[in-house]
DNA sequence: CGCCAGGTGGGAT
DNA sequence: ATCCCACATGGC
């Protein structure tokens, strides 16, 4: 039990028992975060409201943030939106009439600008074309710039699809615990949790994945960084890597 | 100062 | 398949 075990190994079981444990110790984490007023004011959390995002604005909001967050702390992504909402742009047809200079300017503070910029625009037109209809996964896969963890907050997060993100945070700690190899395909990792809870109904998953997710990302900061804090870790009995690493 | 943050695409091997 | 790099800001 000195290599990695394979992702397929990982038990549906502890995957449910994780979870109780995380949401018993943090509770609602009331991702994604978005501003419940719709003027200028800061993305907020909403614990326990599952009823957001509440209208197509909100939704592009959330979209917007998926894209501008790669890679970057919220804390940057979130200066861009708000750039964005000062300057009356954060809609899907006045974002494409502005030049791509004006564009990018704005949303600086998130890094990657020139990249962002047209990653923007080309999901921009993509969402006006769509209409209302929640977008097929391979849809988005195939606009430049949106992969797969993109992919699947913009459905958990934006459209309140049941899909489940890994992030490198869900991989740190999922590895760490089940002695799994960090390396392991995004599509395993994301079937093992679509397995897990494969018998609840749609809704019930939906807020269960926006949670779980949430909840790695609390655990990875809190105790399960890049260097571990173990000591304190409330998931230190059951973890491979504190027991046996 | 160096490292890191809610990734992705593209090119070389 | 798997590695490596560019992309870039600002917090800590």
């Amino acid at each position: 039990m000195s290599s990695p075990e394979s992702v397929y190994d990982l038990p549906i079981d502890k995957i449910r028992y994780l979870y109780n444990v995380l949401f018993k110790e943090h509770g609602h984490q009331g991702w994604w975060p978005v501003s419940l007023n719709s003027d200028n004011s800061k993305a907020e959390y909403h614990p326990g409201d599952y009823d957001i995002p509440k209208n197509s604005f909100q939704l592009f909001e959330v979209c917007t943030g998926a894209i501008l967050t790669q890679n970057t702390s919220w804390k940057q992504a979130s200066k861009a939106i708000l750039n964005l909402k000062k300057e009356r742009v954060m809609d899907p047809g006045i974002l494409i009439s502005l030049t791509p200079e004006r564009l990018s300017s704005l949303i600086k503070p998130s890094g990657f600008f020139n990249r962002k910029e047209k990653i923007l625009r080309i999901f921009a037109e993509f969402f006006l074309g769509n209409g209302k209809a929640i977008p097929k996964r391979e849809d988005l896969l195939s606009l430049f710039g949106i992969g797969k963890e993109t992919a699947d907050s913009i459905l958990l997060y934006g459209y309140k699809s049941p899909v489940f993100v890994i992030d490198s945070y869900t991989k740190r700690i999922l590895s760490r615990i089940f002695n799994l190899s960090l390396s392991a395909e995004y599509d395993l990792w994301r079937e093992k949790f679509h397995d897990a809870f494969r018998r609840e109904p749609g809704r019930v998953k939906t807020s269960l994945f926006n949670e779980y997710h949430a909840l790695f990302v609390r655990h990875a900061k809190n105790s399960c960084r890049k260097n571990p804090v173990c000591e304190s870790c409330i998931l230190k009995e059951i973890c491979y890597h504190r027991n046996y690493g």
